[in-house]
DNA sequence: CTAAGATAGTCTCATCTGCAACCATCTAAA
DNA sequence: TTTAGATGGTTGCAGATGAGACTATCTTAG
């Protein structure tokens, strides 16, 4: 008879594992700055690209529907964390970034939620870290996750 | 100043690895049978405790919300795919269990998900698969994954 | 034995999110 | 050009889900 533990199964360890550690950093910028995911992907997102993007570009990196990136970035606005201006080459979209309030949010979020990650990770050992860094990265690579966000990366890269 | 690349940070590739497996797995148990994520999770319960148990018990060690979990029973008690029985010893909850309908889709749908599970990983080493499973399951242990869900077991182990 | 609190399960409500229609704009081909 | 199709972004709608109230039942302390 065939059998599956689900305790076993990595779908589902991966499924839970992920929601699990959604929440522990979710009590930094949720409880501490209000955000909700799809907003702390929109200023993840223009925080490492220093340049502005567009909406679109941010929905294709963080896997995210463009529709709830556009819900998103309109809080952002309402909450005056980011701007956005019109692109004199396209006038269907428009270049994102942060304001200086939303900077100066990003600036003190990030710091606690690498410290979150860290102690996440913290059971692992450097070279475990590595390791497992690796292995995702394979994975990633084999579901064409990596493919597809480093060529949405390339089409905008400027 | 502080930059967090999100391609890099661990819970954001966690979340959208599990979301991609996720994906690649419900074309099996939604498509080909019609099973929402918290209805396989019922029956991925049922199916590898062999003895009935509790809804309370399934949310758990599903870690899904018992309101979830009332609706994806109630749901596959329709299909008449589970049915359940009143508890004589505590009349609060039921004891579930499938049916043989229930467990005829069990026992087709189960080596398709493993054979998923197999093609997603199948890009890593017999060794690096070992490696990953050792190294999730210290996340998990460090997060109380483990002790929470053993705990639950423990406890409705009779 | 009774009362207070815990627990199993259901249900309502508010929220979130994906889908798809939609508008505006751009691009390419006739 | 003009027109058809693609693309960026917004919005209405429907389905899913978590929070929490609620009922019924169990448990424990007095």
């Amino acid at each position: 008879m065939p059998k599956l533990d689900l305790l076993r199964f990595v779908p589902f360890r991966l499924n839970r594992l992920a929601a699990e550690v959604s929440a522990a950093l979710s009590v930094e910028y949720q409880e501490r700055y209000g955000l909700d995911i799809p907003e702390w992907r929109v200023l993840a997102t223009l925080g490492f690209r220093q340049d502005a993007c567009s909406a679109q570009y941010i929905a294709h990196c963080t896997r995210t529907h463009k529709s709830t990136i556009s819900r998103a970035v309109t809080a952002l606005m309402q909450r005056q964390l980011v701007e956005r201006v019109a692109n004199a080459d396209d006038r269907r979209e428009f270049r994102l970034r942060m304001t200086r309030k939303g900077r100066a949010l990003y600036e003190e979020l990030i710091p606690r939620l690498l410290r979150r990650e860290q102690q996440i990770l913290s059971c692992l050992s450097a070279g475990e870290r590595r390791e497992f860094a690796l292995l995702l990265g394979k994975i990633e690579q084999s579901l064409d996750l990596i493919q597809t966000s480093e060529a949405a990366s390339a089409k905008e890269a400027y």
